[in-house]
DNA sequence: GGGGGAAGGACTC
DNA sequence: CCTAGGAGTCCTTCCCCC
C-alpha cells in the first residue's frame, strides 16, 4: 500500500493548526468567568474525534437530546454538572479573594518553576506515536467486505467502542450508547466485539515495531510509543536513498513504519512524531486517518505548536479541566502561562506542574520507562439490568470475584487491597475497600471479602428502598508479583487447614510457573513436625499457638461466636507471636502477639450482619463452578463427612422455618453433631434423603470451587447432587443455634471459609458443611495428625505431671467450631 | 504534621 | 419499550493514628 505522507511540513502553520480546533473549543468561554458550556455540549457531540468535523451538530444534538432527557443517566450527568458548576464558582469566588500581590508572588515563582524546566528540556530524542485508524471497525471491515461501504460501528446497543468514518458522518462515535446511534444513522450496522481478534492484530503490529524499538511500549491494543532515535542512527544511510515519502528522516522511517504494519494487517495506522511523547501523542491525531504529523525538535517550533494548541487536545485534559479553566480564561496551551499564577493559586501543586509542563510542550522522553513500571491492579465488573435481589447481587459479585482470581492466577499475581465497586441504578458509583494484612489471590478471600463490603453497603440501605445496581466490580490492588516475590507465596486455604492440624507442609514450591500446583502438593506431603504456627483461614492472622483450643478460639472470634476478649486473653497468656507484614513477607518474629485480638486486623469477620439477606437464597449458590473442563478429573469425589448418623429420626423435632425470602430465619434440623463426628463414611444421598432440607440450591453446581486447573486439587469438592448447602441449620437443639425458634437470632452469620459460598448463623451448621467442604482424607489427615499431637502433648503433661507451658487449662471446644478437626477430636 | 487507608473523581482508550 | 461499558491509572480529599 502506498503511504502517503502528507503532513511534511516543518513549522505549522497557525490556520493549520486551527482546523484540528473544533469551533466549539474556542466559544465555550468567555474570558474569566462567562461559562457557555452546556450539559449538551458535554453529553453530546464530541468532536474532537477524528471524522466528527463538519457535522450538522444542531441536528445531532437534538436527536441526541431527545432520546438523553429524561433518562436516569441524564439526570446523573445534569447533577454532576450542576456539581462541577459549584466548584467552579467556589473557585471562581476563592479567586476574587486572591490580592494581586498574591497572583503576582504566584505567578513569580512559577516562573522560576518555568525557567528549571526550560532548561533541563531533552529534545534529543525521536518519539513516535503509532494510532491505529479506527482500530475495532477497521479489522472488522477488512474481514467481511460487506462492511467497507456501509456505515458501522462495532459495540452494542449499550455502547460502541468504536465507529467507521461513514458513521462518524452521523455523529456516530465512540462511547456512545447503540440506540442513540441507531437513532442518528438507521441504517447503521452494528458488530459485535471480538477481543481474540484484535489482540492478535495488536500483537502483529507489535511484531513489526520491535524492528524499530525493542522498547517499545503498548499503551492499549491500537496504540503505541517508540523510540527510534537509536534505529535512526544505525540505519540513516538507508532511508536516505529510499524512495519513501517525507523530507526528513523521522517522516521516512515513520512512513516505513505505517507501510510494514499495512503490509502485515491490512490496516491502516496513524502516526505523530515528536520530542516526547505528550506531542507525539498530540501529533498523531492531526492527520487521521492513514497520515503522519511530523513536529521537528526545535524549540521555536514546538512553542509555536504548543501555543495554538486546544487545551483539550492534551491527553489528561478531560471535560471537567476544560470547563475549570475555561473559567479561568483558558482554552489553549499558550493561554495556560498567563494564567499559571492563577492556576497555582487555584489547584494543587501537582496540577500546576503537570500544566507548566503542558505549557512549555514538555513531556516523557522515556519510553522503555513508560512500559517499566508494574500493574497497579487488576479488576472485573460488569453492568446488568439494575435489580435489587439480593441473590443475584451477591450471584454477580462471586461471578465477578471468580473472574478476577482466574486472571490473577494467569498473571500470577496477587494483592492487598480489595476493593468493589457499586454503580447504582441513578448511575452514582461507589467504592468500598479492605485492606488485607497479607497479600492473597485466593478465590475465597476475595470472595468473602468483597461479599461483607457488599454486605455493609447493603445494610445502609431499608427495605423499602433497597440498594439497586446496575454495575458491580470487584478490583485488588497494591498488587505483588509471585514469580519475583517467592518469599511471600501466600498459602491456601487447604494448606492452612493443613498447617492448623499441626502439620508443617512441604510448601516446596515456588516456580513462578507451578506455584499453585505445589500448594495442592503441598497438603498431601504434609510432614509430622511440632510446629504450631496456625494462619488462621478467616482473618489471614498467623497465630502462633502451642494450644489448638486457642486457635479454636481465635477463628471463633473471627467468626463472631466467640467474644474476643477471651482469645485476647488466652493469646496474651501464651508467648505466642502473630505476624506483622514487612513489605508482604509473613514475618512471625517481629511483632508481638496482638493481632490475633486487634480488631483492625480481622479483615474479614462476618458477624453482626444484622441483614441477613441469604434466608432464601444461599449466597453464590447459583455460581456456576467450571467443572466440566480440566478440572474434572482432578475434583475429589467424596462422600461427605457428615454428622447426620443417626439423628434424622428425629427430625420431628425439626424447627425448618423454612425457606422463605423472609430475612433470618435459622433452620434447625435437630440433629446431634457431637455424635456424629466419628462418622466418616456417611453418604449425604443417604444421610440428607429423609431430611428438611432446603431445596433452595438444589441447582447448585459447587462441586468444584475452584477453577484452577492445577492448584489446590484439595479444594475441588464434589459433593452429591443434593448436598446440603444452603443455611439448613441441623443443629443440636441445646446450642443457642436454635434461639432463633424462640425468636433469639443470633446476630452472628458465618461464612464457610472453604467455599465462602454458604452462610449460616449456626455453628453446627458450619461445621458440618465443613466436612462438606473437606475430603475426607484431609480430615482424616488432619484428625490424625492432630490425634497424635494430641496424644505427644498428652504425654507430655502426663510425664511433666503438669497442665500446660502456662499454666492454663485447657478444656474441650465447648462449641462446634470450624476447628474441631483440628481439636484432637 | 506526616503517613497511610478509604473513598471519590477525572481521565484514557 | 428499554437501552449509556470495561479496565486501568493517577490524583485529591478526608480521616485516623502516631
Amino acid at each position: 500500500m502506498e503511504v502517503v505522507s502528507d503532513s511534511t511540513n516543518q513549522v505549522p502553520a497557525q490556520a493549520e493548526l486551527e482546523k484540528h480546533e473544533p469551533e466549539t473549543d474556542k466559544t465555550k468561554f468567555d474570558n474569566l468567568g462567562e461559562q457557555r458550556v452546556s450539559l449538551l455540549d458535554n453529553l453530546i457531540l464530541n468532536t474532537h474525534k477524528a471524522g466528527m468535523k463538519d457535522l450538522d451538530a444542531g441536528k445531532i444534538n437534538e436527536i441526541i437530546q431527545k432520546a438523553s432527557e429524561g433518562s436516569l443517566f441524564y439526570q446523573h450527568k445534569q447533577q454532576a454538572q450542576l456539581r462541577l458548576d459549584a466548584k467552579i464558582a467556589e473557585m471562581k469566588s476563592a479567586i476574587d479573594g486572591f490580592t494581586t500581590d498574591q497572583v503576582a508572588a504566584a505567578h513569580k515563582q512559577m516562573e522560576r518553576q518555568r525557567m528549571v524546566l526550560s532548561e533541563e528540556r531533552d529534545l534529543s530524542r525521536t518519539i513516535v506515536h503509532i494510532d491505529m485508524d479506527m482500530f475495532y471497525a477497521a479489522v472488522e471491515m477488512r474481514d467481511n467486505p460487506k462492511l467497507r461501504d456501509v456505515a458501522m460501528a462495532v459495540g452494542s446497543m449499550s455502547m460502541l467502542s468504536t465507529s467507521n468514518y461513514a458513521a462518524r458522518k452521523f455523529g456516530v462515535r465512540a462511547a456512545m450508547p447503540g440506540f442513540i446511534a441507531l437513532k442518528l444513522c438507521p441504517e447503521l450496522v452494528l458488530v459485535s466485539p471480538n477481543f481474540d481478534k484484535y489482540k492478535a492484530v495488536s500483537k502483529i503490529m507489535g511484531q513489526v515495531l520491535v524492528r524499530y524499538d525493542a522498547h517499545y511500549v503498548m499503551m492499549s491494543l491500537d496504540e503505541a510509543y517508540l523510540d527510534i532515535t537509536e534505529h535512526m542512527a544505525a540505519n540513516s544511510d538507508a532511508y536516505q536513498h529510499s524512495a519513501l515519502p517525507g523530507d526528513t528522516l523521522p517522516e521516512r522511517v515513520v512512513a516505513q513504519i505505517r507501510e510494514d504494519i499495512c503490509q502485515a494487517t491490512q490496516l491502516t495506522a496513524s502516526a505523530g512524531i515528536a520530542a516526547n511523547t505528550r506531542l507525539a501523542k498530540v501529533c498523531s491525531d492531526l492527520n487521521k486517518p492513514d497520515g503522519q504529523y511530523y513536529l521537528p525538535a526545535n524549540v521555536d517550533t514546538i512553542m509555536a505548536f504548543v501555543n495554538s494548541l486546544s487545551i483539550r487536545k492534551i491527553n489528561g485534559i478531560g471535560n471537567v479541566m476544560e470547563q475549570q479553566l475555561g473559567a479561568l480564561g483558558i482554552t489553549s496551551c499558550g493561554d495556560v502561562m498567563p494564567h499559571i499564577g492563577l492556576i497555582s493559586l487555584v489547584f494543587s501543586e501537582a496540577s500546576s506542574s503537570y500544566m507548566l509542563n503542558i505549557s512549555l510542550g514538555l513531556g516523557c522522553t522515556d519510553v522503555a520507562a513508560m512500559g517499566a513500571g508494574d500493574r497497579k491492579s487488576m479488576s472485573s465488573e460488569t453492568t446488568f439490568a439494575g435489580t435489587s435481589s439480593k441473590q443475584q447481587l451477591f450471584d454477580i459479585l462471586t461471578s465477578q470475584c471468580q473472574q478476577l482470581h482466574k486472571e490473577l492466577l494467569q498473571a500470577n499475581i496477587r494483592g492487598k487491597l480489595i476493593t468493589i465497586k457499586i454503580k447504582r441504578v441513578d448511575f452514582v458509583i461507589k467504592s468500598r475497600s479492605l485492606s488485607l494484612g497479607q497479600s492473597t489471590q485466593e478465590l475465597q478471600v476475595i470472595v468473602s471479602v468483597s461479599k461483607k463490603l457488599l454486605c455493609q453497603e447493603m445494610e445502609k440501605y431499608s427495605q423499602d428502598n433497597p440498594l439497586t445496581l446496575r454495575l458491580i466490580g470487584v478490583r485488588m490492588s497494591s498488587l505483588c508479583d509471585m514469580a519475583n516475590n517467592n518469599k511471600d507465596q501466600q498459602l491456601s486455604i487447604t494448606e492452612l487447614f493443613a498447617k492448623a492440624a499441626g502439620g508443617e507442609q512441604t510448601h516446596e514450591t515456588h516456580s513462578s510457573s507451578d506455584t499453585q500446583q505445589s500448594c495442592g502438593a503441598g497438603l498431601h506431603s504434609t510432614k509430622h513436625t511440632t510446629a504450631n504456627n496456625f494462619l488462621c483461614p478467616v482473618c489471614n492472622t498467623l497465630i502462633q499457638t502451642k494450644f489448638l483450643s486457642t486457635f479454636n478460639k481465635h477463628i471463633d472470634s473471627c467468626l463472631g461466636i466467640n467474644s474476643k476478649e477471651n482469645v485476647t486473653s488466652d493469646l496474651l497468656k501464651e508467648t505466642s507471636t502473630s505476624y506483622a507484614t514487612d513489605g508482604g513477607t509473613v514475618n512471625s518474629s517481629k511483632v508481638p502477639n496482638v493481632a490475633a485480638a486487634n480488631d483492625s486486623e480481622v479483615g474479614y469477620c462476618f458477624s453482626n450482619t444484622s441483614d441477613q439477606y441469604n434466608s432464601d437464597h444461599s449466597i453464590g449458590g447459583d455460581t456456576e463452578y467450571d467443572i466440566s473442563s480440566s478440572n474434572a478429573s482432578k475434583t475429589t469425589t467424596i462422600t461427605v463427612v457428615n454428622n447426620v448418623c443417626n439423628s434424622l429420626a428425629e427430625d420431628n423435632a425439626t424447627c425448618d422455618d423454612s425457606t422463605t425470602s423472609s430475612s433470618s430465619s435459622t433452620r434447625c434440623n435437630v440433629i446431634s453433631t457431637d455424635d456424629c463426628n466419628s462418622c466418616v463414611n456417611y453418604n449425604t444421598d443417604t444421610c440428607f434423603s429423609n431430611s428438611s432440607v432446603s431445596t433452595s440450591n438444589a441447582g447448585r453446581k459447587d462441586n468444584v470451587s475452584n477453577t484452577n486447573s492445577n492448584s489446590n486439587n484439595n479444594k475441588q469438592i464434589s459433593s452429591s447432587s443434593n448436598t446440603k448447602s444452603s443455611a439448613n441449620c441441623n443443629t443440636d437443639t441445646t446450642t443457642d443455634d436454635c434461639a432463633s425458634k424462640s425468636g433469639g437470632l443470633k446476630e452472628v452469620v458465618m461464612l464457610c471459609p472453604v467455599c465462602c459460598s454458604v452462610e449460616f448463623w449456626c455453628e453446627t451448621e458450619l461445621n458440618r458443611h465443613l466436612d462438606e467442604c473437606l475430603s475426607v482424607e484431609h480430615i482424616r489427615a488432619a484428625k490424625s495428625q492432630a490425634q497424635q499431637q494430641t496424644t505427644m502433648q498428652q504425654k507430655r503433661k502426663q510425664n511433666n505431671n503438669a497442665g500446660t507451658s502456662n499454666g492454663k487449662r485447657h478444656k474441650p471446644p465447648i462449641n462446634n467450631t470450624i476447628t474441631k478437626y483440628f481439636s484432637g477430636i
